[in-house]
DNA sequence: TTGAAGAGTAAACACGTGTTTATGATCTTA
DNA sequence: TAAGATCATAAACACGTGTTTACTCTTCAA
């Protein structure tokens, strides 16, 4: 039924050359005559031969095969539409340079059948490496297969002083963002000023918290502990962190930074909820410049992150490293920037 | 560096049997007694072993692999977020059954390399089977692979008296959804009811349209074809849609069903700049219950479909087709309900 | 005691490619 | 003409598994 399946043997039949010659030219060796390989490219163009990979790999070559993890932990997508932004980015990058993706969903990390599942994709089909998505800084599976010898390439997890092995990593500079944040509030005048944090398990959850410690150092401004608010990086937590905020506190900041702009997109209703005008009775700022941020009202602010390029550097990095090359592992990202929409306000106006 | 990598034989070795029994127990042949059956088994297990899927494939087996393609016609990713949902139900229900999944994204159907890359995932990588999301209703080289004999599964195309060799189909049941969304305006009052639809080529666009103009008529309601509005399923659409119906119209209608939430999104961001209010001035209804119509403002009413299941099936038929099940290829899916929000009221109250 | 059935084996081949080795053929140049 | 370089080949092995075949050994029943 399917098209009929021609193999080496057959093209060096047909080009009349050994089947040596046929891998040679496949495999780019330097002692084969352009004529020859000509004649040979000729043959395999014509009859759209292309070599089985199981063949290949069982000889000695890798599967050419990256495995994309996505992790949403407790039933929230993590970045939301986000995933399938970077999703297409690592897709475009690989397959430019003849490597495809394997695309795995991880509901829960301690769900058996979900780890299993990992480890089958790593073991029976022997992808080169892995890319995790929305890990926890601590996920044990991930040191494991590190330890084990896989290549892994992980957005947004790192700590000083952890196996570097194999591990590729690829962070937001918060420590630049959060000074593009507070700085931009400052300017505008604002001077109490609170945060809506993230997930404290997750690198960029603890990085944020003290990038804006520091931001606010910085600047010669205030913490105040009870406006800096735990939560996480999904819209119902922004919600709920605002709606406790509002009940608990009497004196309230004029401007909040965001983890995230899904987080923001949950305070902004929170405070329509209560009446409260964003940005007249408050500033809001968000991080990611999230497909939907242009386009709520009010416009929010953000600090904007070159995603697909992010990913297509660890990408990069990842195949690089499969394919033998030396270097550092490690990678901060350092590119972000402010983008003004209408969320925020000069105080006192 | 990696784990050491152990095979069939060794297996059979340390099992103290021989490796044809081996592999008569892993592929469930009858005449095994349990007592070997459990000698052997429990090697495996202690060794973690797993055969290796490239050797497998190359005997004879199947890759157990299936390509998830995502088409983004022009640049909009099809069902925005949606995407998302639609990749984790295909992961999850294919690796339920021991497959894995593939994923490809198409930026440009026309475009050359991208064509290419689907094709090696078929012809190189030999998976078992495809599905395409976001594909339009005539996609050659979606035809060409079902003439070829590959498996596809295909959501939201179809064609009557079209070849159905391989071809799985899963559809919305718009026929349905229409009259739930006419009828519950028409119960509101509405008897000027119009439409902005989604591209016409693609099957949903034509089948809404049908079904519009289907569910008008059943309800004795007059179709205005000012008030049909073509556009295409994405959220500037609908904003240009609806700009354009606000410029060329004197006469409004009370109500307008939008092709999916998406498109309503653009809407409503249209009518609120031009001052209407909605739905004080104008109800809208959209289709899909995307994740974000709950949050909106107005919070927005529309026709759910249950994507997860839709999927699910999709996948289930699939891969009961690749492995030899036979019955119908095509299926329609129908169930879809209504979900009352703001976005719409009585008219005249 | 014979025959049949059941359990298991060793050996071989197939799948398609990469790679090595020894060898031969052709061409170039001194 | 001879030596060397260049080009190409056939043959063999490896990779790990599925499957078949011919065969041995045991056990059980007639």
């Amino acid at each position: 039924m399917k098209k009929t399946e021609i193999n080496s043997v057959e093209i060096a039949r047909l080009a009349g050359v050994s089947r040596s010659t046929v891998s040679r030219v496949i495999n780019n060796y330097a002692n084969v005559p352009p004529e020859t390989r000509r004649k040979v490219m000729e043959v395999i163009d014509a009859y759209h031969y292309v070599p089985n990979l199981s063949a290949q790999v069982l000889a000695g070559k890798g599967t050419r095969t990256i495995g994309l993890f996505v992790i949403e932990a407790g039933g929230h997508v993590s970045g939301d539409m986000l995933t399938n932004l970077l999703l297409a980015s690592v897709v475009e990058h690989a397959s430019s340079r003849g490597y495809y993706v394997l695309t795995y969903i991880i509901r829960n990390t301690s769900d058996a059948e979900n780890v299993r599942g990992v480890k089958d994709i790593f073991y029976q089909r022997r992808v080169d490496g892995g890319i995790f998505i929305g890990a926890a800084n601590e996920e044990p599976f991930i040191e494991e297969l590190i330890a084990e010898g896989f290549a892994v390439g992980v957005v947004d997890q790192y700590l000083p002083g952890r196996n570097e092995g194999n591990r590729i990593v690829a962070n937001f500079d918060n420590e630049h963002g959060m000074r593009l944040a507070v700085g931009y509030l400052h300017e505008l005048g604002h001077r109490d000023i609170g945060i809506v944090n993230g997930d404290m398990n997750r690198f960029s959850g603890i990085d944020k918290y003290n990038a804006f410690l520091a931001a606010m150092q910085e600047r010669g401004l205030e913490v105040r502990d009870a406006w800096v608010r735990p939560g996480s990086f999904h819209e119902e937590a922004g919600y709920l962190a605002v709606r406790e905020l509002l009940q608990e506190e009497q004196r309230l900041p004029t401007a909040l930074v965001m983890a995230n702009d899904s987080v923001a997109f949950g305070a902004l209703r929170a405070f329509q909820e209560a009446g409260m005008a964003v940005p007249d009775d408050m500033s809001v700022i968000g991080f990611d410049d999230h497909a939907l941020s242009a386009r709520y009202k009010p416009a929010l602010t953000t600090v904007a992150i070159d995603f697909r390029d992010m990913m297509s550097s660890l990408t990069d990095y990842l195949i690089g490293h499969i394919e033998g090359a030396e270097g550092t592992a490690v990678r901060y990202y350092s590119q972000s920037k402010l983008i003004r929409r209408e969320s925020c306000r000069p105080i006192g106006q």
